[in-house]
DNA sequence: GTGGTCACG
DNA sequence: ACGTACGTGACCACT
């Protein structure tokens, strides 16, 4: 028999520390549960034990000693994020049919001890998985303890403790008697560290051999004082350090046989938790929980004895409303018990282009299949991904089954190949009806769902790129690369990977000599702004940076996007409508809204995005939206003033707060206005402020403070909005978009105060993602009406680009500029700025 | 797969 | 005592 015995609070611990908080959507927290799942895993794979035991500490308030009243009195107590998650490990555990051992007054240890022992006495093989170095006591011949360790684990047998520690295991009790163990509460002998021990306990073995010996010894004489005077402390040492073996715990190894597991209360469990890829590690799908009591009681959903045809036109004549569903260009419509499929091209578009009513996962690329083709996508009506995303902006995916189980929805998995189609409509309705209990069916009809074919086209049309510009800069750069490495090279008296933040570190640092002035995790920080630093301490700090900047442009830019260029010599980017927390879109494959424009080098990348012979491009951003919705939604005066003024904000601001005309203020005063504006949008930091425009804490704290007591309303509506965040769980934009905030329950300061950023942040930004989306509908459908030759290709936040006809620019210039102001009433005007131009470098001027 | 770095709003 | 502003995506090195 060979038997696992586990330290779950250990290893439990050991999880929790070493994996950054997770949680579901609900704010329960599961980055212990799943880290100790996936050191449980992955021993239960490798070492296949008959039976596992794994053993948690339980204490009533009557300790089995008085010594053991102060014993670990001094261990912190548990984080309340890692509290909540221990009674779930030990459900998850139960469900799947492993046994738990827990034992009134003993812990963790004592009940290894105990079962390690039982093992060794029936000649039974043992593993003890703990991350505590004090069960290495309990090794033996046949027991052997793995040491779970963030890196790699270690297997200790009696060979390798002799290794490590040059004496045998069970001395390992007499070591700590000597030195002591201040996490435990173990004294020890005062003034005996860990080198003085080991030295002593590979002489002596115990500490009673020791004791008697040691007077007559050739020890120093002050080690001999300090062992008279910790003789006592010793011996009650020992006694601590000494883990329990014959605690009162079943020592029949068969009753640690594992049971089955239950399966559907698994699913439920880890569906809950949202824990989706650990459930497909242990092989359960997350169907087999939804048939029972689920988190969600699962609806009473019909059988669908599922009837298969293929579409034909007289079918798609006859439907008035189906869900349906295409994927690799194979399309399957649910009528009812009425399935229909098609994988031709023709009959797939006039079902897409018919008046029937339609529902499904995808819409926009739908869309896309439907414009690839110069047909349109009529009448769709329901999205589940985009229903799924209001409802939860964290989640990682929106697949079908995922959302039927989460909503407590029959998955219909008995229909095998249909499920997904089968489950989408009471999917849609179960979301639908969470959507309009939370006030969001507006976002869902009139911004989110129109705008799945507004990306839609904007991606299909794409922009196009002078390929032979873009070849040409990624020649001149990687001169410049061979050029500023070799430079680096000279500098440093070798060559090594510049790219490595590792050896790069280790040249700069220790080589050359450089003051460190951050350290990441792994090593020394060489992020730009601690170069920047060092740029006057030694010339390889620029060429350094200037590689840095020269390579970055080269394989993100010129490589990345040659990579991308479609076979009609346009990028046609992914945009992503279901990605941020905040409810912007987002940008992939490649990313086009993080196209250099900072710097002039940088900047020239955007001449080689063009407008084709004949055509413009146009070019509008709003100016400081984001500032802009901050006045409305809090209603400052002074701050509507600011901006009804019509002059540069940052200016208005600094003359406000610093009490002076604007013609007085100074670049400095409007540099540190600008600053806090931002800083106001974040979520203010004096730390970062100082930071930021490079003064102290205080003067920083004293600006904030002026403007906050300027802008009172500004202030007043952080600390509501703060407020209602904790009270509510959530915040919310303009127009009823919702972001969970589960960083505030954390009882962690930093984390709090992260989540406290978040909730002052995301109203804000999410608003100006909402105004920009209803924009970009409006200005959509009024180029279509008007019948203007002019197309939108990109957003880039609070930046519309169309591709227009040279004759149609300027009049698609002005539609765009007009639709991006007025897209709604505010207490302060949007205000627009638009170009046109033949690349996107001319457009932006 | 994760961390460091850096591009954008 | 600690670490430090919000939201993204891509590339590289390293485990």
């Amino acid at each position: 028999m060979k038997l696992l015995a586990i330290d779950g609070n250990s290893i439990l611990n050991r999880a929790f520390y070493g994996i950054k908080l997770l949680s579901n959507k609900n704010g329960v927290f599961t980055n212990a549960i799943s880290g100790f799942m996936n050191i449980y895993l992955k021993h239960i794979n490798n070492l296949a034990p008959d039976a596992v035991a794994v053993a948690f500490d339980l204490r009533s308030p009557t300790f089995r000693h008085k010594a053991v009243a102060s014993y670990k009195a001094n261990r912190k107590g548990m984080p309340e994020e890692l509290a909540q998650q221990l009674p779930l490990v030990k459900e998850l555990l139960t469900l799947m049919g492993v046994k738990i051992v827990e034992c009134e007054g003993y812990e963790a240890d004592d009940i290894l001890g105990t079962l390690s022992k039982a093992c060794s006495d029936n000649k039974d093989e043992c593993y003890v998985l703990t991350g505590d170095r004090d069960s290495l006591q309990l090794i033996d011949d046949n027991v052997t303890v793995v040491l779970a360790k963030t890196k790699e684990d270690i297997f200790y047998t009696p060979d390798r403790f002799m290794e490590d520690y040059g004496f045998e295991p069970i001395k390992l009790i007499d070591l700590k008697a000597l030195m002591g163990d201040s996490s435990d509460n173990i004294s020890g002998v005062a003034g005996i560290g860990e080198k003085t021990a080991s030295t002593l306990i590979k002489e002596y073995g115990t500490i009673e051999n020791l004791y008697e010996k040691y007077e007559d010894s050739d020890l120093t004489k002050s080690v001999k004082t300090k062992l008279a005077n910790g003789a006592e402390s010793a011996k009650e040492s020992k006694w601590l350090a000494t883990i329990i073996r014959n605690a009162p715990v079943d020592t029949d190894i068969q009753h640690y046989i594992p049971s089955a597991p239950d399966s559907a209360g698994i699913s439920r469990l880890l569906t809950e938790l949202e824990m989706f890829r650990l459930l497909e590690k242990l092989g359960i799908s997350v169907s087999e929980g939804s048939n029972s009591a689920a988190a969600e009681k699962e609806e009473e959903a019909p059988v669908i004895d599922a009837k298969v045809s293929p579409l034909t036109g007289e079918i798609i004549s006859g439907l008035a409303k189906c869900s349906y569903l295409l994927k690799d260009g194979k399309l399957s419509v649910r009528d009812g018990d009425n399935v229909y499929t098609s994988e031709d091209e023709a009959v797939i578009l006039d079902f897409l282009g018919s008046d029937c009513e339609k529902a499904t996962d995808d819409a926009k690329a739908h869309y896309r299949y439907a414009m690839a083709h110069g047909r349109e996508l009529k009448n769709l009506k329901d999205d589940a991904a985009i229903c799924g995303y209001l409802l939860n902006t964290s989640a990682s995916d929106y697949a079908i089954e995922k959302l039927c189980a989460e909503y407590g929805v029959h998955y219909y998995s008995e229909n095998g190949e249909f499920a997904d189609l089968l489950s989408i409509e009471l999917l849609i309705k179960k979301l639908r009806s969470v959507i309009d209990k939370e006030g969001m069916t507006e976002l869902l009809e009139k911004i989110e769902l129109p705008l799945t074919e507004v990306l839609a086209s904007m991606e299909d049309i794409g922009i196009c790129i002078d390929k032979q510009g873009v070849e040409d800069f990624g020649t001149y750069l990687t001169e410049m690369i061979e050029e500023t490495q070799q430079m680096v090279y000279d500098d440093a008296g070798h060559s090594f990977n510049i790219a490595s933040p590792k050896q790069l570190g280790t040249v700069l640092f220790e080589e050359m000599g450089l003051p460190a002035k951050k350290k990441t995790k792994s090593g020394y920080s060489t992020n730009a702004e601690v170069l920047e630093e060092l740029r006057n301490d030694a010339p390889i700090v620029d060429n350094v940076l200037k590689f840095r900047q020269y390579t970055k442009l080269n394989s993100t830019y010129v490589v990345g996007l040659l990579d991308k260029i479609a076979d009609d010599g346009r990028i046609h980017t992914w945009f992503r409508q279901t990605e941020t927390r905040t409810g912007r879109i987002s940008s992939t494959e490649p990313n086009m809204q993080n196209i250099p424009v900072r710097t002039e080098l940088g900047a020239q990348m955007r001449k080689f995005f063009v407008a084709p012979k004949g055509r413009k491009l146009v070019d509008a951003d709003y100016s400081q939206i984001e500032l802009r919705v901050m006045a409305h939604l809090c209603g400052d005066k002074n701050m509507i003033e600011a901006f009804n003024s019509g002059e540069d904000i940052h200016t208005s601001t600094a003359a406000q707060v610093f009490d002076m005309p604007s013609i007085m203020v100074t670049p400095e005063m409007r540099s540190a206005a600008k600053a806090v504006n931002f800083g106001i949008i974040y979520g203010i930091g004096a730390f970062s402020l100082a930071k930021d425009i490079g003064t102290s804490v205080a003067k920083a704290k004293k600006y904030i403070n002026d403007y906050l007591a300027k802008y009172e309303k500004v202030n007043e509506f952080m600390e509501t909005t703060v407020d209602n965040a904790f009270k509510d769980g959530y915040v919310t934009t303009m127009f009823g978009r919702k972001r969970r905030i589960p960083e505030l329950s954390s009882s962690n300061k930093m984390m709090q105060a992260a989540g406290k950023r978040i909730a002052m942040n995301t109203p804000v930004q999410g608003t100006a993602a909402d105004l920009i989306k209803i924009a970009m509908i409006n200005v959509y459908n009024r180029l279509k009406a008007e019948d203007i030759d002019a197309k939108l290709i990109l957003q880039v936040h609070d930046e519309l680009i169309l591709e227009a006809s040279e004759s149609d620019a300027e009049h698609a210039a002005q539609l765009l500029k007009e639709e991006m102001q007025n897209v709604y009433e505010m207490k302060v005007p949007l205000s627009v700025d638009v170009h046109t131009g033949d690349s996107w470098y001319e457009a932006k001027q």
